[in-house]
DNA sequence: GCTTGTTGTAATCGAATGATTACTTAAAAG
DNA sequence: CTTTTAAGTAATCATTCGATTACAACAAGC
């Protein structure tokens, strides 16, 4: 038993083409590591914590549920690792628009700003900022991993580091933008709207509700086409 | 086998004491579903939809699991029949805030609005019924069961029927009100944003993070207290 | 070639869970 | 008192799921 059918028997094609492979292809961990984060945030934010399996991530990020579960431990700790992985992306987005606009790289953003909402840094920064929240809803990733861990704050762990990552979030905008705390509550009111809207599903059945439709236009405003397309991409692929 | 040992071995008092009785006390089936449904609010709200077991509503409610299932079908079923209860009592809340306003019945509550969010009749109800909605948060229950709903889209039944739900709100409160999309849309951003701090249970540490304190105050105002005091009421209660 | 560590899987196990079945027993009906 | 119906449970079943164990195969060092 040996030297003969080494890995797929027949042709001595590697299986890399599409899904169900007997063996996925040898990468080094930490680059598995990343592709399991990034299958997971998938995962656990469309299901939830206790809605998502490590089977399910395993599928996802293509290798079997075992290997899953020995890099990371636990659900658990792929779970807390996923949330903070969203969060820093979250931060960086965040910190990125502060840097451009600081550094007067947002000329040409500045000119489709609402001057009704505030002319100064702080007014300018919340609308730049509201927009890079938009893009990141487009992704349907990230935001309904955070959102996701929000509403789990009964697990412990879970909630634990949901609140510090609010938090940090809150004090980010407040500090590093210069918001007042009644402006950054309203910014991430508006985020958390957002949220919502997308955790629903209403871009859905934007075509089909005028209702719907108001509303979403009403949120996201100059972001809502790329948002409905973002959907409609995401439903195609399942 | 008859005429001895009935129910309870030894004494013949009925076990409607404390927890874990052989058998609940009998009680009509329509009384039943209204405590069970108030059980499912409560552990849907606390642990999400895939995270609650039919056994968990069940020892909530002080029955046993197969009775909880027999008389829903299905967990789905269950959940669904608890979101649509708390759906109602939103509805009905912010109903009887309009009602009493044009009524003249709350003369009272008008001294201690904020003028300058508006002297109108949109803008005051905006603010009494934010206040309505703060009171709903002190419960944790109601609106933490929404908030399960909303992030559980991917379950097409619930989905659907959170979405129907959210935009019924938004009807309401455009129509019956009589606000703004815009000012509609921010209500409802405020309201996200109650719900979130409740689901990280940010009360929970509001005397040891000051950052927590901040923005608790900012955003739920005179209500805070309340909402403290029923967080220390919920964890003396477990 | 031989060894060794790394990457990966198949098989399986125990606990949890939604649901079903069959059975009690209190109360209403006659 | 007897019968019937409604309220409720114990026992159990088939799945599902997170985790464990044991093993296979590829690559690098020697």
């Amino acid at each position: 038993m040996s030297s003969v059918a080494k890995k797929t028997a027949g042709t001595g094609a590697p299986e890399t083409g599409s899904s169900s492979q007997a063996t996925a292809e040898r990468i080094p961990a930490a680059q598995r590591r990343e592709l399991i984060l990034e299958a997971a945030t998938g995962v656990f934010a469309e299901r939830g914590y206790a809605g998502s399996t490590t089977d399910r991530v395993a599928k996802a990020a293509g290798i079997s549920q075992p290997y899953v579960v020995r890099m990371f431990g636990t659900k658990e700790t792929l779970f807390l690792e996923a949330l903070d992985r969203a969060q820093g992306k979250l931060l960086r987005a965040f910190r990125d628009v502060i840097a451009a606009y600081d550094a007067g790289e947002l000329a040409e953003e500045l000119q489709h700003l609402d001057p009704a909402a505030g002319s100064g840094r702080p007014g300018q920064l919340k609308q730049l900022m509201a927009i890079a929240y938009a893009d990141l809803v487009a992704d349907r990733g990230i935001l309904m991993m955070l959102m996701q861990a929000f509403v789990a704050g009964h697990e412990p762990a879970i909630g634990a580091r949901a609140r510090e990552g609010f938090l940090d979030i809150y004090r980010l905008v407040r500090d590093e933008a210069g918001l007042s705390p009644e402006t950054v509550r309203d910014f991430l009111a508006q985020g958390m709207l957002m949220n919502t809207l997308i955790g629903i599903r209403l871009p859905e059945v934007y075509e089909q509700d005028p209702t719907a439709e108001e509303l979403l236009e009403c949120t996201l405003r100059s972001k809502l086409p790329m948002v409905l397309k973002a959907s409609k991409a995401q439903r195609r692929a399942g």
